[in-house]
DNA sequence: TATCCACCGGAAAAGGAGGACT
DNA sequence: AGTCCTCCTTTTCCGGTGGATA
Protein backbone atom coordinates (compact mmCIF):
# COMPACT_ATOMS: atom_id res chain seq x y z
CA UNK A 1 0.00 0.00 0.00
CA UNK A 2 1.34 3.52 -0.42
CA UNK A 3 2.44 5.18 2.51
CA UNK A 4 0.61 8.51 2.16
CA UNK A 5 -2.91 6.60 2.85
CA UNK A 6 -3.38 6.11 6.71
CA UNK A 7 -6.96 4.59 6.27
CA UNK A 8 -8.13 3.76 3.14
CA UNK A 9 -11.94 3.45 3.96
CA UNK A 10 -12.69 7.10 3.75
CA UNK A 11 -11.27 6.88 -0.26
CA UNK A 12 -13.67 4.22 -1.30
CA UNK A 13 -17.59 4.76 -2.94
CA UNK A 14 -19.07 2.27 -0.68
CA UNK A 15 -17.88 4.22 2.28
CA UNK A 16 -20.25 5.98 4.22
CA UNK A 17 -19.35 9.23 5.76
CA UNK A 18 -20.46 10.30 9.22
CA UNK A 19 -21.60 13.75 7.54
CA UNK A 20 -22.71 14.70 4.14
CA UNK A 21 -21.74 17.80 2.32
CA UNK A 22 -24.66 19.92 1.44
CA UNK A 23 -27.53 17.58 1.90
CA UNK A 24 -28.98 18.54 4.75
CA UNK A 25 -32.61 19.55 3.21
CA UNK A 26 -32.97 16.10 1.04
CA UNK A 27 -31.92 14.56 4.67
CA UNK A 28 -34.84 15.90 6.22
CA UNK A 29 -37.53 14.89 3.68
CA UNK A 30 -35.90 11.53 3.76
CA UNK A 31 -36.13 11.22 7.41
CA UNK A 32 -39.86 12.37 7.47
CA UNK A 33 -40.75 10.12 5.30
CA UNK A 34 -39.47 6.75 6.93
CA UNK A 35 -40.82 8.13 10.10
CA UNK A 36 -44.38 8.63 8.90
CA UNK A 37 -44.33 12.59 10.20
CA UNK A 38 -44.96 13.82 6.85
CA UNK A 39 -46.32 16.55 6.14
CA UNK A 40 -47.29 16.25 2.74
CA UNK A 41 -49.80 13.38 3.92
CA UNK A 42 -48.11 11.04 0.97
CA UNK A 43 -44.79 8.81 2.26
CA UNK A 44 -43.95 8.02 -0.83
CA UNK A 45 -40.46 9.71 -2.37
CA UNK A 46 -39.06 9.86 -6.15
CA UNK A 47 -35.55 10.86 -5.62
CA UNK A 48 -34.09 11.85 -8.28
CA UNK A 49 -30.39 13.08 -9.72
CA UNK A 50 -27.52 12.28 -11.78
CA UNK A 51 -24.89 9.27 -11.05
CA UNK A 52 -22.77 10.02 -8.34
CA UNK A 53 -24.63 13.28 -5.92
CA UNK A 54 -25.40 10.75 -2.43
CA UNK A 55 -29.36 9.37 -2.98
CA UNK A 56 -28.02 6.05 -2.38
CA UNK A 57 -25.95 7.08 0.09
CA UNK A 58 -27.78 9.61 1.87
CA UNK A 59 -31.00 6.67 2.07
CA UNK A 60 -28.89 4.11 3.53
CA UNK A 61 -27.42 6.11 6.03
CA UNK A 62 -31.09 7.11 7.00
CA UNK A 63 -32.43 3.43 6.77
CA UNK A 64 -29.30 2.84 9.13
CA UNK A 65 -31.48 5.60 11.74
CA UNK A 66 -34.90 4.18 11.61
CA UNK A 67 -35.63 2.57 14.76
CA UNK A 68 -35.74 -1.56 14.53
CA UNK A 69 -39.88 -1.66 15.05
CA UNK A 70 -39.66 -0.50 11.32
CA UNK A 71 -39.47 -3.04 8.83
CA UNK A 72 -36.92 -1.99 5.92
CA UNK A 73 -36.09 -3.12 2.57
CA UNK A 74 -33.46 -2.19 0.28
CA UNK A 75 -34.35 -3.43 -3.20
CA UNK A 76 -31.55 -2.91 -6.18
CA UNK A 77 -33.63 -2.94 -9.36
CA UNK A 78 -30.81 -3.69 -11.27
CA UNK A 79 -30.29 -6.89 -9.92
CA UNK A 80 -34.11 -7.44 -9.26
CA UNK A 81 -35.57 -6.34 -12.42
CA UNK A 82 -38.94 -8.37 -12.03
CA UNK A 83 -41.69 -8.09 -9.75
CA UNK A 84 -41.52 -11.87 -8.81
CA UNK A 85 -37.36 -11.17 -7.81
CA UNK A 86 -38.10 -7.67 -6.10
CA UNK A 87 -40.89 -9.43 -4.25
CA UNK A 88 -38.61 -12.61 -3.45
CA UNK A 89 -36.03 -10.19 -2.27
CA UNK A 90 -38.81 -7.96 -0.17
CA UNK A 91 -39.73 -11.03 1.73
CA UNK A 92 -36.19 -12.03 2.54
CA UNK A 93 -35.41 -8.69 3.85
CA UNK A 94 -38.20 -8.67 5.78
CA UNK A 95 -38.08 -12.02 7.46
CA UNK A 96 -34.65 -12.74 7.22
CA UNK A 97 -35.45 -16.47 5.72
CA UNK A 98 -34.79 -17.67 2.78
CA UNK A 99 -37.34 -18.67 0.61
CA UNK A 100 -37.34 -21.10 -2.43
CA UNK A 101 -38.44 -20.69 -6.38
CA UNK A 102 -41.24 -22.05 -7.69
CA UNK A 103 -43.93 -19.91 -6.26
CA UNK A 104 -46.75 -17.62 -7.95
CA UNK A 105 -45.86 -14.17 -7.92
CA UNK A 106 -49.44 -13.77 -6.02
CA UNK A 107 -48.28 -16.04 -3.22
CA UNK A 108 -45.11 -13.75 -2.81
CA UNK A 109 -47.47 -11.06 -2.14
CA UNK A 110 -49.88 -13.26 0.42
CA UNK A 111 -46.83 -13.99 2.20
CA UNK A 112 -45.52 -10.09 2.10
CA UNK A 113 -48.77 -9.35 3.55
CA UNK A 114 -48.86 -11.47 6.24
CA UNK A 115 -45.45 -10.82 7.34
CA UNK A 116 -46.22 -6.92 7.28
CA UNK A 117 -49.54 -6.71 8.48
CA UNK A 118 -49.92 -3.29 10.68
CA UNK A 119 -46.25 -3.17 10.87
CA UNK A 120 -44.30 0.39 9.57
CA UNK A 121 -42.60 -0.36 5.98
CA UNK A 122 -40.00 1.11 3.77
CA UNK A 123 -38.80 -0.13 0.34
CA UNK A 124 -36.43 1.27 -1.37
CA UNK A 125 -36.23 0.54 -5.11
CA UNK A 126 -32.68 1.87 -6.19
CA UNK A 127 -32.09 1.84 -10.01
CA UNK A 128 -35.80 1.66 -10.89
CA UNK A 129 -35.25 2.34 -14.21
CA UNK A 130 -34.29 -1.28 -14.91
CA UNK A 131 -37.48 -3.27 -13.22
CA UNK A 132 -40.22 -0.76 -15.09
CA UNK A 133 -37.89 -0.96 -18.42
CA UNK A 134 -38.04 -4.63 -18.12
CA UNK A 135 -40.99 -5.71 -16.39
CA UNK A 136 -43.37 -2.95 -16.60
CA UNK A 137 -45.12 -0.99 -13.19
CA UNK A 138 -47.04 -4.24 -11.66
CA UNK A 139 -44.60 -3.73 -8.66
CA UNK A 140 -45.56 -0.51 -8.33
CA UNK A 141 -48.90 -0.86 -8.70
CA UNK A 142 -48.99 -3.35 -6.43
CA UNK A 143 -47.38 -1.96 -3.68
CA UNK A 144 -49.41 1.27 -4.12
CA UNK A 145 -52.29 -0.37 -3.37
CA UNK A 146 -51.52 -2.71 -0.58
CA UNK A 147 -53.42 -3.02 1.87
CA UNK A 148 -52.01 -1.69 4.44
CA UNK A 149 -50.88 1.56 2.48
CA UNK A 150 -51.28 4.04 5.73
CA UNK A 151 -47.65 1.95 6.88
CA UNK A 152 -45.59 1.54 3.81
CA UNK A 153 -43.63 4.03 2.69
CA UNK A 154 -41.97 3.48 -1.30
CA UNK A 155 -38.91 5.18 -2.24
CA UNK A 156 -37.59 5.15 -5.94
CA UNK A 157 -34.43 6.24 -6.69
CA UNK A 158 -33.99 7.09 -10.42
CA UNK A 159 -30.56 8.87 -11.93
CA UNK A 160 -32.87 9.37 -15.28
CA UNK A 161 -36.14 10.28 -15.00
CA UNK A 162 -37.26 13.01 -12.71
CA UNK A 163 -41.09 11.45 -12.80
CA UNK A 164 -41.70 7.60 -13.05
CA UNK A 165 -42.71 6.59 -16.32
CA UNK A 166 -45.32 4.48 -15.30
CA UNK A 167 -49.02 4.07 -16.01
CA UNK A 168 -51.80 6.97 -14.75
CA UNK A 169 -53.29 4.09 -12.06
CA UNK A 170 -50.08 3.76 -10.83
CA UNK A 171 -49.30 7.61 -10.59
CA UNK A 172 -52.08 8.42 -8.87
CA UNK A 173 -51.93 5.59 -6.47
CA UNK A 174 -48.40 6.17 -5.35
CA UNK A 175 -48.24 10.16 -5.36
CA UNK A 176 -45.17 10.62 -4.53
CA UNK A 177 -43.25 13.51 -3.30
CA UNK A 178 -40.81 14.57 -5.92
CA UNK A 179 -36.72 15.03 -4.31
CA UNK A 180 -33.90 16.02 -6.19
CA UNK A 181 -30.39 15.68 -5.92
CA UNK A 182 -28.67 18.70 -7.67
CA UNK A 183 -25.10 17.40 -9.02
CA UNK A 184 -22.84 18.99 -6.92
CA UNK A 185 -21.08 22.23 -7.21
CA UNK A 186 -17.44 22.81 -7.71
CA UNK A 187 -16.63 24.16 -4.10
CA UNK A 188 -18.91 21.54 -2.83
CA UNK A 189 -16.85 18.20 -4.38
CA UNK A 190 -13.66 20.14 -3.63
CA UNK A 191 -14.98 20.35 0.08
CA UNK A 192 -16.41 16.74 -0.06
CA UNK A 193 -12.97 15.25 -1.41
CA UNK A 194 -11.26 17.61 0.81
CA UNK A 195 -12.88 15.82 3.99
CA UNK A 196 -12.01 12.56 2.51
CA UNK A 197 -8.81 12.93 2.27
CA UNK A 198 -8.31 14.49 5.64
CA UNK A 199 -9.74 11.38 7.12
CA UNK A 200 -7.77 8.79 4.85
CA UNK A 201 -4.34 10.30 3.82
CA UNK A 202 -1.37 11.82 5.34
CA UNK A 203 -1.40 15.48 6.36
CA UNK A 204 -0.19 18.14 3.66
CA UNK A 205 -0.19 14.76 1.06
CA UNK A 206 -2.79 16.38 -0.88
CA UNK A 207 -1.65 19.39 -3.07
CA UNK A 208 -4.24 22.09 -3.25
CA UNK A 209 -4.27 22.12 -7.35
CA UNK A 210 -5.62 18.24 -7.28
CA UNK A 211 -8.39 18.41 -5.82
CA UNK A 212 -9.52 21.75 -7.71
CA UNK A 213 -8.72 20.09 -11.08
CA UNK A 214 -10.94 16.90 -9.92
CA UNK A 215 -13.72 19.55 -9.09
CA UNK A 216 -13.57 21.31 -12.48
CA UNK A 217 -13.47 17.84 -13.91
CA UNK A 218 -16.29 15.84 -12.63
CA UNK A 219 -19.46 16.50 -10.27
CA UNK A 220 -19.31 13.02 -10.04
CA UNK A 221 -18.16 12.09 -6.64
CA UNK A 222 -17.71 8.46 -7.10
CA UNK A 223 -15.48 9.43 -9.68
CA UNK A 224 -13.81 11.78 -7.94
CA UNK A 225 -13.24 9.27 -5.12
CA UNK A 226 -12.00 7.10 -7.61
CA UNK A 227 -9.39 9.64 -9.01
CA UNK A 228 -8.17 10.44 -5.65
CA UNK A 229 -8.20 7.01 -4.44
CA UNK A 230 -6.21 5.88 -7.35
CA UNK A 231 -3.86 8.97 -7.65
CA UNK A 232 -3.12 8.18 -3.72
CA UNK A 233 -2.02 4.41 -4.30
CA UNK A 234 0.53 5.62 -7.09
CA UNK A 235 2.52 7.72 -5.06
CA UNK A 236 4.57 7.68 -1.96
CA UNK A 237 4.50 11.43 -1.59
CA UNK A 238 2.02 13.44 -2.75
CA UNK A 239 -0.97 14.03 -4.79
CA UNK A 240 -0.86 17.39 -6.99
CA UNK A 241 -3.06 18.09 -10.55
CA UNK A 242 0.05 16.35 -12.70
CA UNK A 243 -0.39 13.21 -10.73
CA UNK A 244 -4.29 12.69 -11.19
CA UNK A 245 -4.24 13.61 -14.82
CA UNK A 246 -1.92 10.62 -15.02
CA UNK A 247 -4.19 8.13 -13.16
CA UNK A 248 -7.69 9.51 -15.38
CA UNK A 249 -7.86 6.88 -17.45
CA UNK A 250 -7.04 3.77 -15.04
CA UNK A 251 -9.65 5.89 -12.87
CA UNK A 252 -12.29 6.24 -15.00
CA UNK A 253 -11.94 2.25 -15.80
CA UNK A 254 -12.08 1.93 -12.42
CA UNK A 255 -15.81 3.16 -12.17
CA UNK A 256 -16.93 1.76 -15.34
CA UNK A 257 -15.51 -1.34 -13.20
CA UNK A 258 -17.69 -1.02 -10.23
CA UNK A 259 -20.67 -0.09 -11.90
CA UNK A 260 -20.48 -3.02 -14.22
CA UNK A 261 -19.20 -5.91 -11.41
CA UNK A 262 -22.65 -6.78 -10.80
CA UNK A 263 -23.70 -7.32 -14.69
CA UNK A 264 -23.05 -10.60 -16.41
CA UNK A 265 -19.76 -11.02 -18.73
CA UNK A 266 -21.55 -10.24 -21.72
CA UNK A 267 -22.10 -6.34 -20.68
CA UNK A 268 -18.69 -6.16 -19.78
CA UNK A 269 -17.57 -7.66 -23.20
CA UNK A 270 -20.42 -5.09 -24.51
CA UNK A 271 -18.73 -2.28 -22.88
CA UNK A 272 -15.27 -3.22 -24.18
CA UNK A 273 -16.50 -3.53 -27.52
CA UNK A 274 -17.31 -0.19 -27.37
CA UNK A 275 -14.42 1.15 -25.42
CA UNK A 276 -12.29 -0.06 -28.13
CA UNK A 277 -14.40 0.96 -31.18
CA UNK A 278 -14.42 4.92 -29.69
CA UNK A 279 -11.15 4.54 -29.22
CA UNK A 280 -10.51 3.65 -33.00
CA UNK A 281 -12.59 5.94 -34.24
CA UNK A 282 -11.57 9.17 -32.08
CA UNK A 283 -14.85 10.11 -30.99
CA UNK A 284 -17.44 9.34 -34.06
CA UNK A 285 -20.30 7.85 -33.18
CA UNK A 286 -20.75 4.21 -33.42
CA UNK A 287 -23.73 2.63 -34.76
CA UNK A 288 -25.16 -0.75 -33.12
CA UNK A 289 -24.73 -2.64 -35.97
CA UNK A 290 -20.74 -1.95 -35.60
CA UNK A 291 -21.12 -2.95 -31.80
CA UNK A 292 -23.06 -6.08 -32.56
CA UNK A 293 -20.40 -7.67 -35.24
CA UNK A 294 -17.55 -6.43 -33.26
CA UNK A 295 -18.84 -8.03 -30.49
CA UNK A 296 -19.52 -11.34 -31.65
CA UNK A 297 -15.88 -11.59 -32.98
CA UNK A 298 -14.82 -10.60 -29.32
CA UNK A 299 -16.56 -13.72 -27.95
CA UNK A 300 -15.18 -15.96 -31.34
CA UNK A 301 -11.96 -15.27 -29.86
CA UNK A 302 -12.84 -16.00 -26.33
CA UNK A 303 -14.34 -19.34 -27.63
CA UNK A 304 -17.78 -18.36 -25.91
CA UNK A 305 -21.39 -18.10 -27.55
CA UNK A 306 -22.36 -14.86 -28.17
CA UNK A 307 -25.84 -13.81 -27.75
CA UNK A 308 -28.59 -12.26 -30.33
CA UNK A 309 -28.97 -8.94 -31.66
CA UNK A 310 -32.36 -8.60 -30.19
CA UNK A 311 -30.53 -9.48 -26.36
CA UNK A 312 -27.39 -7.24 -26.98
CA UNK A 313 -29.99 -4.47 -28.24
CA UNK A 314 -31.35 -4.81 -24.30
CA UNK A 315 -27.63 -4.70 -22.99
CA UNK A 316 -27.01 -1.58 -25.01
CA UNK A 317 -30.16 0.02 -22.96
CA UNK A 318 -29.17 -1.34 -19.66
CA UNK A 319 -25.32 0.47 -20.15
CA UNK A 320 -27.37 3.41 -21.15
CA UNK A 321 -29.43 3.21 -18.12
CA UNK A 322 -25.78 3.16 -15.87
CA UNK A 323 -24.87 6.10 -17.76
CA UNK A 324 -21.49 4.54 -19.28
CA UNK A 325 -22.84 5.44 -23.15
CA UNK A 326 -24.99 7.76 -24.32
CA UNK A 327 -27.20 6.88 -27.41
CA UNK A 328 -28.99 8.94 -30.27
CA UNK A 329 -31.71 6.95 -31.37
CA UNK A 330 -32.30 7.73 -35.38
CA UNK A 331 -35.90 6.02 -36.22
CA UNK A 332 -34.98 6.01 -40.35
CA UNK A 333 -32.99 8.29 -42.06
CA UNK A 334 -29.91 7.59 -44.10
CA UNK A 335 -28.42 5.58 -41.76
CA UNK A 336 -31.76 3.87 -41.57
CA UNK A 337 -33.34 2.91 -37.80
CA UNK A 338 -30.08 2.84 -35.44
CA UNK A 339 -28.88 4.14 -32.33
CA UNK A 340 -25.58 5.85 -32.44
CA UNK A 341 -23.47 5.30 -29.47
CA UNK A 342 -20.86 7.25 -27.64
CA UNK A 343 -18.99 6.91 -24.39
CA UNK A 344 -21.10 8.56 -21.50
CA UNK A 345 -18.44 11.39 -20.33
C1' DT B 1 -42.47 5.14 -57.29
C1' DA B 2 -40.55 0.98 -55.37
C1' DT B 3 -37.12 -0.78 -52.83
C1' DC B 4 -33.35 -0.64 -49.73
C1' DC B 5 -30.99 0.40 -45.64
C1' DA B 6 -29.93 -1.22 -40.81
C1' DC B 7 -31.57 -1.45 -37.23
C1' DC B 8 -35.66 -0.98 -33.08
C1' DG B 9 -38.59 -3.19 -30.05
C1' DG B 10 -42.95 -5.88 -29.15
C1' DA B 11 -44.65 -10.63 -29.09
C1' DA B 12 -44.32 -15.26 -28.98
C1' DA B 13 -42.00 -19.35 -28.29
C1' DA B 14 -38.41 -22.53 -26.81
C1' DG B 15 -35.99 -24.67 -23.25
C1' DG B 16 -34.78 -25.11 -18.51
C1' DA B 17 -34.95 -24.91 -13.31
C1' DG B 18 -37.49 -25.67 -9.46
C1' DG B 19 -41.99 -26.45 -6.81
C1' DA B 20 -46.85 -28.06 -5.75
C1' DC B 21 -50.18 -31.51 -6.06
C1' DT B 22 -52.06 -36.04 -6.54
C1' DA C 1 -43.36 -40.72 -9.74
C1' DG C 2 -45.63 -38.10 -12.93
C1' DT C 3 -48.00 -34.12 -14.26
C1' DC C 4 -48.74 -29.54 -14.19
C1' DC C 5 -47.43 -25.31 -12.50
C1' DT C 6 -44.34 -20.87 -12.22
C1' DC C 7 -40.77 -17.76 -13.65
C1' DC C 8 -36.23 -16.89 -16.18
C1' DT C 9 -33.27 -16.34 -20.11
C1' DT C 10 -32.64 -16.21 -24.72
C1' DT C 11 -33.95 -16.77 -29.49
C1' DT C 12 -36.91 -16.24 -33.38
C1' DC C 13 -40.07 -13.65 -35.93
C1' DC C 14 -41.71 -9.59 -37.80
C1' DG C 15 -43.86 -5.02 -38.60
C1' DG C 16 -42.08 -0.45 -38.63
C1' DT C 17 -39.16 3.73 -39.85
C1' DG C 18 -38.20 7.74 -43.55
C1' DG C 19 -34.38 9.44 -46.40
C1' DA C 20 -31.45 7.59 -50.18
C1' DT C 21 -31.14 5.33 -54.36
C1' DA C 22 -32.35 3.00 -58.60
Amino acid sequence: MSEIIENPAPLQTQFLPSKFVDREDEHAVLQASFSNITETGSRNLHIYGPRGTGKTHLTHSVLEETPSQVNTCYVLCSHHDTEYKALKRIYEEITNEEINTGYHVSDLQRKIEERTGAIDTVIVLDEVDFLLQNDGDSLLYYLSRHENKEKLSIITISPNQSELPVEERTKSSLQPQQVVFPQYTGEEMYELLRQRAEDSLTPRSVHQNALTYIASKTSNAKIGLHLLHTAAENTDDFIDEELIKEVQEQAYQRYANELLEPFTQHHKRVYQTIEELVEENEGEVIQSGKIYTRYQELCKAYKEDSLSQRRISDYLKHLENLNLIEADYHYGGTKGKTREIQLGI
